[in-house]
DNA sequence: TATGTCATCCGAAACGTTTCGGATAAATAT
DNA sequence: ATATTTATCCGAAACGTTTCGGATGACATA
């Protein structure tokens, strides 16, 4: 192993200005610090994280815990997530580490493990839920952490899409076009990111003088087969819905699907407004008419996330509330007025 | 933190000493150990693994690195591979890391920056494909790694299921029940597991007299969707197989579909081997009759990979060979001969 | 001349652990 | 009695890095 000695052997220059030299440190000469260089790279020197990180507490690494009970939807989407993160992570130059563990009721348990026998540096918590005790634990002892997703009550570093926005926004679409009954396709029940999408919604229908008790929203896994189900049951009831929201690009084609087998033509029949995560598995297009959308990016939300991190570890507290990320609205094509026949509820 | 200073003084034993203790050598008398392992309890100690780590070239991270363009069907075996071996990781004592790169490009090189630069003991790897640059990058350079699968011509250390067996024993089932037209859905192409277990089908034919050339191979993705499609394809044709070998559970399925889509009954019509990984997500329940499976639990592998990893880092080169799991054959009710109609080819 | 400023440098200590090479005293062997 | 073994202990060095607290000489200021 190539160390700091080595160079400094190699140069006649100290091993402290030889470790300030590659530092970027200001009090080196430029002759020096070239020199310097130029035998590190020679040498094939790479800095030993672990000799660094024992002297400055930091290691680089950091870690996400799940319990391995996830069910089928969970995972989908996880592995998405944990290679998007770790991806955004990489390019900070810190190291993303994936923990399983065999159930929820063991994740506190590996943070303090991982924390203070391992050497990790901080943590991500993603799906949060109401309740979720990870929020607390991690504050009360004190643990470097950043979520995907913000718990009431408790501010902390976090980076969250502005989900109140996005159900203010495709709610309004619907109801400033006409429509009255909608249908809210909905993400899990319990998840913090669906009802506030509820939240933002009802506020659309508040502030135009509606029954926000009017809107009926649908909780489950984000899946085309769900969409499918759901719009078909509602679309067949007597008063069906004439307008819909559906909460990713997956339920939306459900809904294509179930407009279909009904026999009605959107947006002349049936009005569809959702979200859009920019997935390259669950790409937004080949849609018939073009969906009006809210649009965000995830991999936009992990580069965030990494971002808040790496501020975190080093010690800067985020300003609260910068981690809000606005959704982009992009009309398009799959809102109209109600069908003249719908009576208005 | 607390550290081995702090029992030292709680003690009044030396901090030698309190090290011996606790990493449980022979040279502590019970009373001392037992006086320093109540102190390490009460004040909370737990091991420095930097500190550790920058001592004895060791931080018991392993690291797994994976591109992030794997196509949709990786992505779902892939997450399953990663929880897995996280979870078995994690119960030998050692850290799982996951690093994600852009492309299969950025592999070798993520395998210096982590071994030399990032304190990593040692990669896992997984889903060896012909040619495979990883293994040799690895051996040449010295880097402690274990395989879930074999790359000819180079031993090394590795976990793997006996597919040559599971091919063999798959087909004689079939051959030995009299059928001679077989349709062998396999996995992926250039994948070493799918080739090895033609070599064990193609084996079990020869040794019996027949032409191995008879043998139908598709490679594909391992879904209930290419199952049934293929299965569709084959069946319809006038020369169709009398017996058809699904390489895990969800390929089984599909066949289940297309027997049904056909009209035709499992086993009097048609002939069913499979090989059954136990996977929870993926249940080899639920079949009408039970098929007749080679079965070898995925989970039990990476218990397997884990024990190899952990011997691996420590120095001890693992015996060659010992990592071949011999496959469970469990005969079912899906194996007939053939119906009476059917021409022998 | 004496003092201060500046750029550049370096020795030594520190992070927490493990381990080498003995030290001590008691027990046993000669 | 002395020599040897045994059980138990400890000081100090080492791993590779960063950083504190100065040191040095050149130059400008008073």
């Amino acid at each position: 192993m190539v160390t700091l000695k080595d160079i400094s052997k190699a140069t006649g220059v100290s091993v402290t200005q030889v470790s300030r030299a590659l530092g970027g440190h200001d009090d080196v000469k430029e002759a020096t610090r070239a020199k310097v260089r130029e035998a590190a790279a020679r040498l094939g020197y790479r800095t030993n994280a672990i000799a660094k990180g024992l002297k400055t507490g930091q290691t680089g690494f950091v870690a996400m815990v799940i319990p391995s009970d996830i069910d089928a939807s969970g995972r989908e989407i996880m592995f998405d997530m944990v290679v998007g993160i770790s991806q955004a992570i990489s390019r900070h130059g810190l190291k993303f580490l994936l923990h399983v563990v065999d159930s929820d009721a063991q994740v506190t348990g590996a943070f303090d493990l991982l924390f203070h026998g391992g050497g990790i540096d901080g943590f991500i918590l993603t799906e949060l839920q109401e309740p979720d005790p990870r929020v607390a634990y991690l504050q009360d002892r004190n643990m470097p952490f950043v979520v995907h997703g913000q718990y009431p009550g408790r501010p902390h570093p976090f980076v969250d899409l502005d989900n109140f926005r996005v159900g203010e926004v495709l709610a309004g679409w619907l109801l400033d076009a006409g429509h009255r009954r909608i249908l809210f396709l909905n993400g899990q029940d319990h998840r913090i990111y669906s009802s506030t999408r509820t939240a933002g919604a009802r506020h659309a229908f508040a502030v135009r003088g509606i029954d926000p008790s009017t809107l009926d929203v649908a909780h489950g896994p984000m899946t085309q087969d769900r969409g499918r189900a759901v719009a078909l049951d509602r679309l067949r009831r007597p008063d069906r819905p004439t307008g819909i929201i559906a909460g990713n690009t997956m339920l939306a084609r459900g809904v294509w699907d179930a407009a279909a087998a009904c026999g009605l033509r959107i947006p002349e029949d049936l009005s569809v407004t959702a979200h859009d995560d920019v997935l390259a598995q669950y790409p937004a297009s080949g849609f018939d008419p073009v969906p009006s959308v809210t649009r965000s990016a995830l991999h936009a939300a992990w580069a965030a996330l990494a971002d808040t991190m790496s501020q975190t570890i080093a010690g800067g507290d985020p300003e609260p509330d910068s981690g809000l990320l606005a959704p982009e609205a992009v009309p398009g094509l799959s809102v109209a007025p109600p069908p003249a026949g719908s009576s208005r509820g």
